[in-house]
RNA sequence: GCUCGGGUGGUGGAAUUGGUAGACACGUUGGACUUAAAAUCCAAUGAACAGUAAUGUUCGUGCGGGUUCAAGUCCCGCCCCGAGUACCA
């Protein structure tokens, strides 16, 4: 009987979905597993091979626990507000509204045919308004909370105490200015060229992603969030989380902790300079200060002499792109103001330069510039002929030494060692109170606000300068329509032209209401929240399933979101669970990053400025340039198709071609992207070989978190695999088991893989998961085993990985209900015991032969037989045993 | 530059705390079945050398050292590849 995967997985997959099988809800009696995927982007060219890798793995999960007796909440949703449907509506004038909802339909047709075992009651997509309603509210409970400092935890701002003999306005500020979401004039990366504002995510090195322009810091009004007050908390509760290191590691440098002093240069009576540093010990060695082109005090300080050329400076370095700024790291520019401070500990007056070296976004935006220690302050000064001083031993003479030592040039300190100078020197700051102790974050505040079409309103009104909140009753602030999708040339939202929506007349008042939209990491902040309680009207979840759910126990996902979804959303939660809206603290228990699969390019190539092709193997003889085509023009791994190529652009139909035989391309291993033709699509594997076959086939690749190229050569050995597998089960009439005894070495090999299986699931090692069924399959196929017995247990140890097979031998068992809700087969470890064993033994490569020791044959048993009788065992080969190395009942040496 | 991952056959990759390196699969070669092809099944397959053969020997986990009875695994010094980050004082 033929293994035809194409109706038993059409027929599974109508039945899980028409059963609801997979459909969960809360249960105080059974233990709960939360395992969640990153939600994806419905993009518009549908999924490629490289999506399912960690959906299928998340599968994987949520079966085996599903099996282990757990209560699996395993959901799956769409994070539909976002940049690409932005963008092609802005080109083709269609809502994004509309090719949102195409596109979610087409991944949910995908998904399904995969087999996945999600509860689609819970499906949530992030721009419907029932959701992004609460996305608002949690906005609101952000701009209605504030830090504090001493219980190191948002509060409600009714709870924050102000400042006596304030007036109304002072007050209004001095509220504004502790909210954890505010206003505030930030720099934004403006495109000129563009017209428009881009995120951080848009720029690559200074050039917009789109069109490759420049960029420029530009300050517009923004919503920020106050992300740095969670610093600390971000930063330590790191250390609870089962996270790969490498995560913890970027977000630990992202957050950027670094620990030094606050120094103060006097200037003169009236003014000082505060700069931050993590070189105290070097105090001696400040030979100049430098201000960030941005800082305040530049314009200030600077001398009537001086003034031209610092303005100039200023101007110039405003201009510059964050590009120009990167390139110049080798040749420092600067001016000098013209005016000097005193250095706090060697009193000496050292002259007070600008530099766009230095940032203003950090520290105090000024820094003391130690050229001897420090190598951006060495080249500086080198280049201005700034006096350089050495204070710590080490490194050559004249050069710049950036490590510990002992102090020398810093007048009765010298010889003490740096590291306990640099306590000393903190404490003598302190006692005259020209420093402290600080700690500096690099972490900034979290620009909120984007000037775009396609995202959530920002539910705040304005009366002048004055911030309405709009109350949890009038939510949501639904999203309108607009004439135009894009953006004003002044960088405005298109919500700002539409005047009926942007303007409200309430009680005979005119508001404006806030015309950005929030930026796609919102609805991504909290999704996890709401598909515990999807349909929730009064909150975004119920309390008692949030503590019943929460945490996360898996979450899968790509590294590309790292450090900026993981750390925004666990700031979110953080908030939440300040003001007692969830119960702990971190929202993902384990997170697992699957690696990206890559595509294998083709390329040919053409002779520069010509209308020829050249095969691969004649390129040498030619000044070539290559150029992608698409991998299905290909006949083989690396012969072009040439008939095909030419029907497929007409470009190609009427050019020349050099080849002997066949023409050959090049290939290469790149990014699966729809521009360079080398996606795979899962549809078309699951029509050749079946959806069991490609979830196998994805986890036996390699191990999950690698990144690794496509090949779909291999796929014949799983697919092979699985038609044996169905073979154990069926002869050529139909389905054939028998109730027989087992065989005593089928039940070895069972549950030796059972005893692999659970654990390498455990551990998320799914590739040798597979190749331990292969090994197991092949042995039972030769041993012929029949009995049910084995053949029930194999199945259900199977059915994670390829479901709808299993699902439709178990039924031929006579079964009813679904194997997802059997019990997992657990090992026994009778079948292990081996009761006798034979190894060789070599020593130095040139002794080799067999001995069999019995099982309670231990060391200490064959040491003693040597010791009380030398005639049985000391010799072998004429040599004298010394000693025989025994591991795990194993010989592995003998020494002579 | 800095940080973090990696370098194992023709290929993807296995290898508990150091314990017979190359599991499993692809590919290749040979064979069976077939008029033929596909599909399927069986066998061989790290390299080199010797042998008609069974087999044996030597070399083998990026390179060079070290520790150990024993190193892909541990230590020291390099080389290469990938990812992230970018003047963070």
């Amino acid at each position: 009987m033929v293994y035809d995967f194409k109706s038993i997985e059409s027929k599974w997959q109508s039945y899980w979905s028409e059963n609801k099988t997979f459909k969960v809800a809360m249960d105080n009696t059974m233990p709960k597993y939360y395992v969640l995927d990153m939600f994806p982007y419905p993009s518009g060219s549908g999924l490629h091979v490289g999506h399912p890798l960690g959906y299928i793995a998340s599968d994987i999960i949520s079966r085996f626990k599903r099996n282990k007796g757990f209560n699996v909440l395993h959901p799956m949703g769409f994070d539909s507000f976002g940049l690409p449907a932005e963008q092609y509506a802005i080109k083709t004038g269609k809502h994004p509204r509309l090719t949102t909802e195409i596109n979610i339909k087409r991944f949910k047709k995908q998904l399904n045919k995969l087999g996945l075992s999600y509860d689609w009651d819970r499906e949530i997509k992030t721009s419907d308004s029932s959701y992004y309603k609460w996305t608002q509210w949690i906005f609101l409970k952000l701009y209605n909370s504030f830090f504090d400092i001493t219980d190191n935890k948002a509060k409600d701002i009714s709870e924050l105490k102000i400042p006596k003999g304030l007036n109304e306005d002072e007050k209004i500020q001095f509220i504004d200015s502790k909210r954890l979401a505010y206003l505030d004039n930030i720099d934004v990366n403006w495109c000129e060229e563009l017209g428009t504002v881009l995120s951080n995510e848009e720029v690559i090195g200074g050039l917009s992603e789109r069109g490759g322009y420049p960029v420029v810091r530009k300050p517009m009004r923004q919503w920020v969030m106050r992300i740095t007050a969670y610093s600390e908390r971000l930063l330590d509760d790191l250390k609870i989380l089962d996270w790969p290191e490498s995560i913890k590691l970027s977000q630990k440098n992202w957050i950027g902790k670094s620990e030094g002093a606050k120094i103060r240069f006097v200037i003169d009576k009236n003014s000082f300079i505060d700069v931050f540093t993590t070189r105290p010990d070097t105090i001696f060695g400040a030979t100049y200060l430098v201000l960030a082109p941005e800082n305040k005090l530049s314009i200030k300080l600077t001398t009537k002499e001086n003034k031209n050329l610092v303005e100039d400076y200023i101007a110039k370095s405003s201009q510059k792109s964050d590009l120009e700024r990167q390139e110049n790291i080798k040749d420092k520019t600067g001016v000098f103001t013209g005016s000097y401070a005193f250095n706090p500990m060697s009193k000496e007056k050292i002259p007070i330069w600008i530099a766009d070296y230095v940032l203003s976004g950090y520290g105090t935006g000024a820094v003391m510039a130690v050229p001897g220690h420090d190598e951006r302050d060495y080249e500086f000064a080198k280049k201005f002929n700034l006096k350089i001083l050495s204070v710590v031993q080490g490194g050559n003479k004249g050069d710049c030494y950036t490590g510990n030592g002992i102090i020398t040039n810093s007048g009765k300190f010298n010889g003490l060692d740096n590291q306990k100078f640099k306590k000393i020197v903190c404490d003598i700051l302190e006692e005259t109170e020209a420093g402290e102790k600080t700690i500096n974050y690099k972490l900034r505040d979290w620009i909120f606000t984007r000037q775009r079409y396609w995202g959530e309103p920002i539910p705040i009104m304005f009366d002048g300068k004055i911030k309405i909140p709009m109350t949890d009753r009038e939510l949501p602030l639904e999203l309108p329509d607009v004439d135009s999708f894009k953006p004003a040339s002044d960088g405005s939202s298109p919500l700002a032209r539409n005047n009926s929506w942007k303007n409200v007349l309430l009680d005979g008042k005119k508001y404006e209401r806030e015309t950005n939209t929030m930026p796609q990491w919102a609805g991504s902040c909290w999704y996890f929240l709401r598909f515990l309680d999807p349909r929730n009207s009064e909150s975004f979840a119920e309390k008692n399933k949030i503590d019943y759910w929460m945490p996360v126990d898996v979450y899968i996902g790509g590294a590309e979101h790292a450090v900026l979804h993981l750390l925004y959303a666990r700031f979110w939660h953080k908030v939440l669970y300040d003001l007692g809206y969830v119960s702990g603290p971190e929202p993902f228990k384990k997170l697992v990053n699957q690696g990206m699969i890559l595509g294998n390019s083709a390329f040919i190539h053409r002779i520069k400025n010509s209308n020829t092709y050249v095969s691969y193997d004649l390129i040498e003889k030619y000044d070539v340039q290559k150029i992608n085509i698409d991998i299905d023009l290909l006949n083989n791994n690396n012969e072009l198709n040439l008939e095909k190529l030419k029907n497929s652009d007409i470009k190609y139909k009427n050019a020349n071609y050099k080849f002997n035989e066949k023409f050959i391309v090049s290939r290469e291993v790149e990014k699966m992207s729809k521009s360079k033709f080398n996606i795979v699509s899962p549809d078309r594997i699951c029509e050749k070989y079946g959806a069991d076959t490609l979830r196998m086939y994805e986890m036996f690749l390699g191990p999950l978190e690698q990144s690794k190229p496509w090949n779909t050569d291999g796929i014949t050995g799983v697919h092979n695999f699985l038609k044996k597998f169905w073979n154990l089960y069926h002869d050529e009439i139909g389905f054939n088991v028998s109730d027989s005894k087992p065989n005593e070495n089928s039940l070895k090999i069972l549950h030796k893989t059972i005893k692999k299986v659970n654990s390498d699931i455990e551990n998320f090692s799914f590739n040798t998961c597979v190749s331990a069924f292969m090994i197991c399959v092949n042995e039972l196929s030769s041993l012929n085993e029949k009995s049910s017995e084995v053949l029930r247990q194999l199945c259900l140890l199977i059915s994670p990985f390829a479901p709808h097979i299993c699902e439709e031998i178990w039924s031929k068992f006579g079964e009813s209900d679904s194997i997802s809700n059997q019990d997992f087969p657990t090992h026994d470890e009778l079948y292990l015991i081996e009761d006798k064993f034979e190894y060789p033994i070599s020593f130095n490569g040139k002794l080799r032969f067999k001995m069999i020791f019995k099982l309670d044959c231990e060391f200490n048993d064959i040491e003693k037989e040597i010791s009380e009788n030398e005639k049985v065992n000391t010799y072998l080969k004429g040599k004298k045993i010394k000693k025989i190395i025994f591991v795990k009942n194993k010989i592995i040496n003998i020494v002579f």
